[in-house]
DNA sequence: ATGGCTCTTTGATGCAAATCAAACGATAAT
DNA sequence: ATTATCGTTTGATTTGCATCAAAGAGCCAT
């Protein structure tokens, strides 16, 4: 929530995000063509969202930690075009989106938040879009692992070592790739010193190295 | 604009859209780097959108005609992070973000329609990246027409005939293809009598191949 | 018309990643 | 402990698209 708020204020924004709700590893926060009703805020846990189509091909179209927003989806047809999947044990709050409206209407700053997170994800795809049109294999999981440990960091987390919560495959499908195609990249990287890998977890050793392959102009 | 408003609030809303822009063929509407103040909506001519990364690669996210708003990616940092290209002599309405944002918390009906553009732009995107990182060549191609030629008999022209208004390198750079597969595609559906291609005009020849070949699944 | 553009088509070849296949490691169940 | 299961790694082979190359078509300016 963005700061500048009494605390009169605080309270009437505290209701939208009142309720909660847990999701195990494995289930499904919602999907494809449920009901859309509200926004959700991850207070704790790892999600995917992916869309699939009717032959059964899957792609996922993000990962999304604490702090992050998911449900956006929903709001164009008031139904939910993509599935949400909880990586592992997680904790929602739940915003119903009417309520979202009606306080944004009443709060300037809240109606900018919202604006921005909608617009962040559009910038968000936007670079996606790149990576998976322009992007080589290891192009691809170089700014995966750098944008992953970039926003761990930003959690307080270490800027160097991370557990994946999600398998080769799903990164594949992420970026675009087979799993068998991801592996290799890793261990890639992993010869050539840029990273350790043991499994899911992964420890950067050498950041400027991995930045350099994701773009080999910015940095010298 | 979404109807049920009254004709004290219509002249309202039309302040919002009350200064127009032209810009020629080839010229930017707006480009990365540049703040942010406005909204565009489309009046007449076509656009695509694109970002691209330093070492000069460049996507094209989108292609845009009458009645679309471009601009969302402004929003999250003030800053544009794409570029907007006119692909033909068009003329724009512009429309201050902030008014937007006054108006919406007057009028919910506009705020409503504010949030789905955002979210229907999220969920667009989510389909390209299905597109982009499961789809083989010739898949995407179909997509990218019967999309095309959908979104133009929303307009009252054709469902069987267009113009193209990009190039094969502009339709490879969206689809994440060179501009010789493009090409070659174009000429297998010619070949196998889905589509009459010549340059830029293309007539649909047989929609159920087309939509079959983007996805086998659904039409038998 | 003519020459000089740009865009497009088509062919030949090369390569990055997919596919096919098998072994290995970690974890959970018995 | 032993087996089964799932995810991961690695190797061999194939393939779809990129790349390289050249010719053809449309368009503009002179």
């Amino acid at each position: 929530m963005p700061a500048g708020f009494n605390t009169a204020d605080m309270k009437k924004l505290d209701e939208i995000v009142a309720t909660r709700r847990r999701v195990k590893q494995g289930d499904m926060l919602f999907s494809n063509g449920d009901v859309f009703t509200s926004l959700y805020a991850i207070r704790t846990g790892f999600f995917k969202t992916c869309v699939s189509t009717e032959d059964g091909r899957e792609q996922v179209t993000g990962f999304q930690m604490a702090g992050e927003i998911i449900g956006l989806d929903g709001i164009v047809t008031d139904h939910h075009s993509c599935n949400a999947v909880a990586l592992e044990d997680a904790e929602v709050c739940i915003m119903p989106f009417a309520n979202v409206e009606d306080l944004s209407r009443e709060f300037p700053l809240l109606q900018r938040h919202v604006h921005k997170i909608m617009s962040r994800e559009i910038v968000r795809e936007n670079s996606v879009m790149m990576l998976l049109g322009n992007m080589r294999a290891e192009e691809r999981l170089a700014a995966f692992l750098l944008n992953l440990v970039q926003r761990l960091h930003a959690r307080g987390f270490s800027q160097s070592e991370l557990t994946l919560r999600m398998s080769r495959e799903e990164i594949g499908s992420y970026l675009g790739m087979k799993l068998e195609t991801v592996s290799r990249a890793f261990s890639k990287f992993s010869d050539e010193g840029i990273i350790e890998v043991k499994q899911r977890y992964v420890r950067i050793l050498n950041a400027d190295a991995l930045k350099k392959i994701f773009n080999p102009e910015t940095c010298n």
